[in-house]
DNA sequence: ATACCTCGAGTTCG
DNA sequence: CTCGAGGTAT
């Protein structure tokens, strides 16, 4: 065999270099892409070692994609492999299982248990528990109390010496403290990047342009194999130990729990959640528990695992193929799954928004199954590039919300094409459209379309609105496909053989089974409770039922606001859009859409209809007497955006002219007098010329004075305890809904905002808070507790 | 004009 | 919960 000597000629070296890299190409291609080895691992490391010292000798050599220069997931390079001396074990993985308690749902931990109990002749072992974080597994090695390397896992029996690495992350001594240590001492554990080292490092390569880590374990993996420590020195990386490898010289308790502590005495770090637990109910307490703080701890964790605590039951136990018997991995349900997209379908909203949404084969995604993930909208499909057909990550984002992370490369089918959003509504024919610059395609339908009519009733029944008991998405579906309800006043003209009838209908379709014609009474049963509900939300806000007529832009807040300022139906109504300016939170788009909605035949007419039909408010008033500041002819002025007629003119021209009678007497010359600019006046001018927009300003004056003459004269004030402070809720309350504890405290004159700013007030938080806690804290808002809500409540005379 | 603050709208599954 | 966009303060 030839080496690389410096007897041999230039040429001989360069074919020989030119060889080996065939060679290791090759080997490693069927190695760690085929899994299908064609040279013993010895052998092609001497190969590898023979090509270094020819690129050692020779760095001009020295090509980017010689395989000594690889770095990844194919090829190991760049790194020495070392073999461990004790094999680091695989573990076995016990997820939970569909069962109805759980002894079934856990089968995989309570046969563990149970082998251990049957083997040993124990009752109730006592095991060894910890989190299961979710980095990279290494191993460190000491003399004499000194490190003197470090390995990653690898396959279990070869990893990759990564010293000058490890020797970058602080928490891993480089030195052990105490005494007692063995001569040789090799600690496992795991290397995370903390979930707080992690935003850090993707804040900054954020603002730096830089790539950012897809997450924590990414990104300790990513940077432990950093060919440069210094790159990872900048990474901040930490080190959790949890086992002990080989020793020699040396003894160690006899317990797994006591060489933790051990461990911990040396200088090593180990989670906190480190425990101990006896038996099944033990084990499965300790799975619930870490389970709950799991979004709390500082790193991520998959699971928990359990390992009988004595290393003479250990023993006794034994291993199975590559995984102990003594201990077990019990993981929590996966975030994120693979799995492939059957069919990509638009969703049309209350409003037409058409959403794509993934149609997908079932996968389990953190414990639930999951079929359907939105998509947003048509500009996401196409960065994302998804098509039907294609392999997917699916993640459930902020706990509960599927969505598709990325599509999997290389698992396309070739027949697989890009995805467009279609030119008309599915449901109803009309064209889809979509106004310059906005992200969402909506459907021209209008009320026409059958699905935008079952989402505004869905939406105008929804319990923030009028709250109709016992009318979900099922009926409306019925009522709307069979034509008993076309609008929400229709609701209320319903009749018992109506629902009846149309309940025989829905059958027909499905294929009537026998037991739903014996169910007769059940069926008159639901009926009657639907009418009862019904007839319960005749009483109603004002508030609600702004809100319930699905106005754009009108949510449940601005729907308040209205209620709130104006008092009455009848003062909304007939607003015109320049007198809704004027409202706080109400603005150009807010109250133009407002204003157009009333201004339909159609929707007089439902609201009309509505009223007839019995719909009551408890709360209706006189406008609000703060309008009577707001609400001036200079208000309107500035409102309709004459171009040039900014406040300053406004004001010098109301000096003179107090009405838009007045002004129009007063004519041109007469406004430069006062002193309003030449280019104002005359675009005032044009303004008053033309005879629509001249309409608009005198309809707005009339109403206003209208709406001002309604205010009561002689209005007290009366101010309320909680006046001007604005309030969050956070997590769950245990007393009362998140919802009605902002009634109350609306009640009290507070203001409750969605989000926490620097103006808040106070943060109530319930049990479970997430970040808006942590914003709160960073911002130093006032935290309260859910005890101090109801003292404070309580202190004003509302109880719970 | 810009920066911040809010609100509205859409979303899944049990 | 998150995103986008409307409203307001600067």
């Amino acid at each position: 065999m030839t080496n690389a000597s410096s007897e041999q000629s230039s040429l001989e070296l360069s074919h020989r270099l030119a060889a080996l890299r065939q060679q290791l190409d090759e080997a490693g291609y069927r190695y760690y892409v085929l899994d299908d080895p064609s040279l013993p691992d010895a052998d092609y490391d001497r190969l590898m070692r023979e090509l270094e010292a020819i690129e050692r000798a020779h760095p001009e050599w020295v090509t980017a994609d010689s395989p000594s220069q690889r770095v990844g997931s194919k090829v190991v390079g760049g790194f020495p492999e070392v073999r461990h001396a004790v094999p680091m074990l695989s573990l076995n993985n016990a997820f939970e299982q569909e069962g109805a308690d759980d002894r079934a749902r856990y089968a995989e931990v309570a046969d563990f248990v149970r082998r251990i109990e049957t083997t040993l002749d124990r009752r109730q072992p006592e095991f060894s528990v910890e989190p299961k974080l979710d980095g990279l597994a290494i191993s460190l090695r000491y003399l004499d109390g000194l490190f003197i390397g470090g390995a990653t896992r690898g396959d279990g029996e070869t990893g990759e010496d990564v010293t000058g690495n490890l020797r970058t992350i602080r928490s891993i001594p480089l030195k052990l403290r105490g005494t007692g240590w063995p001569r040789l001492l090799e600690v496992r554990g795991e290397v995370v990047m903390l979930r707080r080292d992690f935003e850090q490092f993707n804040a900054r390569a954020l603002k730096a342009g830089d790539k950012l880590l897809a997450n924590p374990r990414n990104g300790a993996a990513g940077s432990l194999r950093q060919l440069d420590p210094a790159v990872t020195a900048h990474r901040k990386l930490s080190f959790f130990a949890y086992a002990v490898g080989q020793v020699e010289d040396g003894a160690l308790p006899s317990t797994h729990s006591a060489t933790l502590q051990q461990l911990r005495a040396w200088g090593f770090p180990v989670s906190p959640e480190v425990a101990t637990a006896r038996g099944f109910e033990g084990l499965l307490a300790y799975f619930r528990r870490i389970g709950e703080v799991r979004d709390q701890l500082p790193y991520d964790i998959d699971g928990v695992v359990y390992k009988l605590d004595d290393y003479v039951g250990q023993q006794a136990m034994g291993f199975v193929a590559r995984a102990p018997r003594w201990a077990i991995a019990h993981k929590f349900p996966a975030q994120e799954q693979s799995t492939r997209v059957q069919a990509i379908e638009i969703q049309i909203g209350r409003t037409g928004a058409a959403t794509p949404v993934a149609r997908l084969e079932p996968v389990s995604v953190g414990g639930v199954v999951v079929t359907n993930a939105t998509l947003h909208n048509a500009d996401q499909v196409a960065r994302l590039d998804v098509r039907v057909g294609d392999s997917v990550i699916v993640r459930r984002a902020g706990d509960v919300i599927p969505e598709v992370v990325r599509v999997i490369p290389g698992q396309r089918p070739e027949d697989a094409h890009p995805w467009s959003m279609p030119s008309h509504c599915p449901v109803c024919g009309s064209a889809l459209l979509r106004e310059d610059g906005a992200a969402a395609w909506r459907c021209s339908g209008g009320l026409f379309c059958p699905a935008q009519r079952k989402e505004a009733l869905i939406h105008f029944a929804s319990r923030r609105a009028m709250d109709i008991e016992g009318l979900g998405e099922r009926f409306v579906d019925a009522l709307v496909e069979f034509d008993y309800v076309k609008t929400p006043a229709d609701l209320y003209r319903l009749s018992l053989d109506d629902l009846l009838a149309m309940k025989q209908q829905a059958d027909m379709r499905d294929g009537s089974t026998p037991e739903t014609v014996k169910a007769g009474k059940i069926a008159t049963r639901w009926a009657e409770k639907l009418l009862e509900g019904i007839d319960a939300s005749r009483q109603t806000s004002l508030a609600r039922f702004l809100f319930a007529l699905g106005i754009m832009h009108i949510g449940s807040n601005t729907a308040k606001t209205l209620a709130d300022w104006l008092g009455s139906l009848e003062q909304i109504r007939l607003q015109p859009d320049l007198v809704l300016r004027v409202l706080p939170d109400v603005g150009t788009e807010v109250a133009a859409s407002i204003a157009g909605f009333f201004q339909q035949a159609g929707n007089q007419d439902v609201v009309d209809r509505l009223l007839e039909a019995g719909i009551e408010f408890a709360d209706e008033s006189t406008p609000d007497p703060r309008l009577r500041q707001r609400l001036d002819l200079a208000a309107l002025l500035n409102g309709a955006h004459i171009a040039k007629l900014g406040p300053k003119s406004v004001e010098l021209l109301l000096r003179h002219f107090p009405t838009l009678e007045a002004i129009e007497a007063g004519g041109y010359n007469h406004w430069l007098a006062a002193g309003v600019p030449a280019a104002a006046a005359s675009a005032l001018e044009a303004v008053l010329a033309d005879p629509a927009r001249r309409q608009v300003l005198s309809n707005a004056e009339q109403a206003m004075r209208a709406l001002l003459a309604a205010i009561p004269a002689a209005a007290q004030v009366e101010n309320l305890p909680l006046q001007g402070q604005s309030f969050v809720l956070t997590g769950t309350l245990q007393a009362m809904s998140r919802d009605l504890a902002k009634e109350k405290l609306e009640a009290l004159g507070a203001k409750v905002a969605g989000s926490v700013s620097r103006k808040t007030s106070v943060l109530v938080a319930g049990e479970a808070a997430g970040s808006k806690l942590d914003k709160a804290n960073e911002l130093g808002v006032d935290v309260w507790d859910e005890a101090k809500l109801l003292a404070c409540l309580a202190e004003h005379g509302i109880s719970a």
